[in-house]
DNA sequence: GTGAAAGCGCTAACAC
DNA sequence: GTGTTAGCGCTTTCAC
C-alpha cells in the first residue's frame, strides 16, 4: 500500500551533488545560494517529487505550520448551522493559501480535556475558536500560552483582552428593526437568542434601543435558541401571550423559518398581518416563503479574517484585537 | 505568548527516576512495565501536564496519526451544501474519538496539485476524499501509494476497486418515485442531478426502472446542477415544454426548494396540482412549503462510516471495499 | 557560498 | 522488566 518510500532531502543532495544544508537552502528561499546551484537542486527536486517532511521539519523548527480549528462538544451538534459550514469555508481557503494546514477538533464528550492537552502540547502553532456559548474560560485561558483568535466575541467577566473577529450584531439587529419601523410597524417585539451568547445579548440590546430611540414601546420579548423548533415555540409563546405586535424582529434567520410555520397554522400571514425582519442572509432567510428580509453577515469572510488575524499572530505581525465585519440589508418580501 | 516550554519525555523520567525507555512504554501502554512503575511514572506525567510531541514521534513511527479530508476545489463552493457539513461532521466526531486528527484539505486555485503533493509527502496516514464530480482520476491514482477512502461512488472508467461509502442512490430514487406511483400519480416527470456524478447518474436510473416497472412511460427529463436556482431553471423548461406529468421526482431538495418557487409563481400548487418528493432530508426538504416527502440520507453517519473505514485501512485490518448506508422515507405534505 | 556536525523528542532493537 | 544506543529527516550554527 505504502508504494515507494518518500525521498528524503538527502537523496535530493546526492542528485544534485551537492550537500544537505544546500538543499535544506534552497526548499527554504534563502537568498545566498548561486542561481546556478537554486537551478540544479530544483530540478532535481521536480525529478525526486521530494516533499519536505513536516515532522522532521517541525521537530527541529519547533514550528508546526498547522493550525486547530476548535468546536466546543456543545456546538457540535449545531455543526449543520449554515455559519459553521462558512466559517469554516472561509478559513480553510485562506489557509490553502499559505503553508499552514487547518486541523479540525471537536470537543470529545469523554474527555473534555483532550482537545486542550492537544493545543497545549505544542502540536499546533495557533487556534481559531468558534465561541457560541458561555463556557469559553478554558479557551481564553488557553490564550496566554498559545496564539488564539475566536470567531465571535467570548463570554467573559473581565476586560476583554481576547482576539476576535465578530459581525456587528447590535448594529445588524438595529439594521433589521429600523427597516421595520421605517415600514410604520410601532409594536415591534423580538424571538431573541440565547442570553449566554455575544449574539443573544447584542442582537436584543441592537432591537431595543432602536425601538427606543424612535420613541416606541418595546413590545413582548421571548428567547429561543437560534433553532427553527426554538423560533417556533418562541413565536407559539409570542401568540399566547395575546399577540398585541404588529412586527417581531427574529435574531436568527433559522429561528424565523420556525416561526413562520407557526404564523402560517395560526393563519396570520407575513407581512400583511406582521412584518419581519431576521439577520443571517443563509437558505433559511433566502427560501423561507416568503423570503425574509434579512440582514447579510459575510460569515465566509470572517472564516478568512479570522485566519488570517492568526497568521498575522503567529508570525509575530502587529494587529488590531477585534476585527468587526460589516454587515447590510437584504430586502425582500417580509418586510 | 508561547509561556514555559512544553516538558518532554527526559523530564518526565527524570522526575520518575526511571530511563527514557520506560517512559515511553508506559505512555504507548506497553504491558510489560510493572505497576509500581507505571503508577509512579504516570503521576509523573500528571504533575509535569506532559503530553507526547506528535513530530518526534511520528518521525520515528513513520505514522503521522493525521487524516486528510479532501475537498476537490471544483467542490468547495458547493461547501454550504448541508451534505458536507454533516459528513464532516460525522467524520471529526467519530475521530475525536481515536487517535487521529482531521486534516481538512481545499484544492488550491492557484496550484492544483498542492493537495496531492502534500497527500503523497507522506504527512497523513492516509485520506478521505469527498468525491463529487468526474475529475477523481488523480484520487484514484493516489490511492495507490495511500490508504483513501471516498465519500461517495468515484466516478471511473474501469472497473472500481476504490473503497467508498455510498447511500443507495438508485434505491433512493426508487423509493421516492414509488412513493408517487402509489399516490395515483402516472405521468412523473424529474428533475435530475449532473450525469456527470454517481449520485446524479443513479438517481435518474432509479427514477426511470421504478416507472417502468409500474408499466407507466417516463415523463420528461431535465437536469439541474443540485442547487435551488439550477432546479427552478429545470422546472421552468420542464413546464415550457407543456407540462404534461402530474408529478416529478425531484434528484435532491435543494433542487425541489427551487422548483417549488416556480410552480408558485406559475400557480401551481403541490400537491393538488403536482405530487413532488426527492432526496435529502435536510433543511431545505423540512423548511420547504409544503414540507416535502424526502428520502433521508444519514450523511452524518456515512461520514463516521467514512472515517471508520479509512481507520481499519490504516490499520491493516480487512474490511469490505464498498459500505451501502441504508435510507428510509420521510412522508410529508408534498406527495 | 557551501559543507560538516550537532541535535530537535521520540521509539525500537538489543543488551542486561 | 528496564536501560543503552542508534537514528528518524530536517535546520542551523560554525568553519572554511
Amino acid at each position: 500500500m505504502t508504494g515507494s518510500v518518500a525521498p528524503t532531502l538527502e537523496m535530493v543532495a546526492a542528485r544534485a551533488g551537492v550537500s544537505r544544508s544546500t538543499v535544506s537552502r534552497v526548499v527554504n528561499n534563502s537568498p545566498q545560494v548561486t542561481p546556478e546551484v537554486v537551478a540544479i537542486v530544483t530540478s532535481a527536486i521536480a525529478e525526486l517529487g521530494y516533499v519536505p517532511n513536516r515532522a522532521a521539519r517541525s521537530l527541529v523548527s519547533r514550528r508546526t505550520q498547522s493550525i486547530a480549528l476548535v468546536i466546543p462538544e456543545n456546538t457540535a451538534r449545531f455543526f449543520a448551522d449554515p455559519y459553521f459550514a462558512a466559517v469554516i469555508q472561509g478559513a480553510a481557503m485562506f489557509l490553502a493559501e499559505t503553508e499552514y494546514t487547518l486541523t479540525l477538533l471537536i470537543g470529545s464528550p469523554d474527555d473534555s480535556n483532550k482537545v486542550l492537552r492537544y493545543l497545549q502540547g505544542g502540536n499546533v502553532d495557533g487556534a481559531l475558536v468558534l465561541s457560541h456559548h458561555s463556557d469559553d474560560g478554558a479557551y481564553l485561558r488557553l490564550a496566554r500560552s498559545l496564539p488564539v483568535v475566536f470567531g465571535g466575541r467570548p463570554m467573559d467577566n473581565e476586560d476583554n483582552d481576547s482576539f476576535y473577529v465578530d459581525s456587528d450584531n447590535v448594529d445588524a439587529a438595529a439594521m433589521a428593526t429600523r427597516h421595520l419601523i421605517e415600514r410604520g410597524r410601532t409594536r415591534i417585539a423580538t424571538i431573541a437568542g440565547p442570553q449566554d451568547m455575544a449574539a443573544g445579548i447584542d442582537r436584543i440590546e441592537g432591537w431595543r434601543t432602536t425601538v427606543e430611540a424612535a420613541g416606541l414601546t418595546p413590545g413582548p420579548v421571548e428567547v429561543g435558541d437560534f433553532t427553527p423548533p426554538g423560533g417556533a415555540d418562541a413565536m407559539r409563546r409570542l401568540l399566547e401571550r395575546g399577540g398585541d405586535f404588529d412586527a417581531v424582529f427574529v435574531a436568527s434567520a433559522q429561528m424565523a423559518s420556525g416561526a413562520l410555520g407557526v404564523l402560517r397554522e395560526a393563519g396570520l400571514s407575513v407581512p400583511s398581518d406582521l412584518g419581519m425582519t431576521t439577520v443571517d442572509n443563509d437558505y433559511f432567510a433566502i427560501n423561507a416563503v416568503p423570503p425574509l428580509t434579512a440582514v447579510e453577515q459575510p460569515t465566509t469572510r470572517q472564516g478568512a479574517k479570522i485566519a488570517e488575524m492568526l497568521v498575522d499572530l503567529i508570525e509575530g505581525r502587529t494587529i488590531e484585537r477585534h476585527a468587526t465585519i460589516p454587515t447590510s440589508l437584504v430586502i425582500r418580501d417580509s418586510a
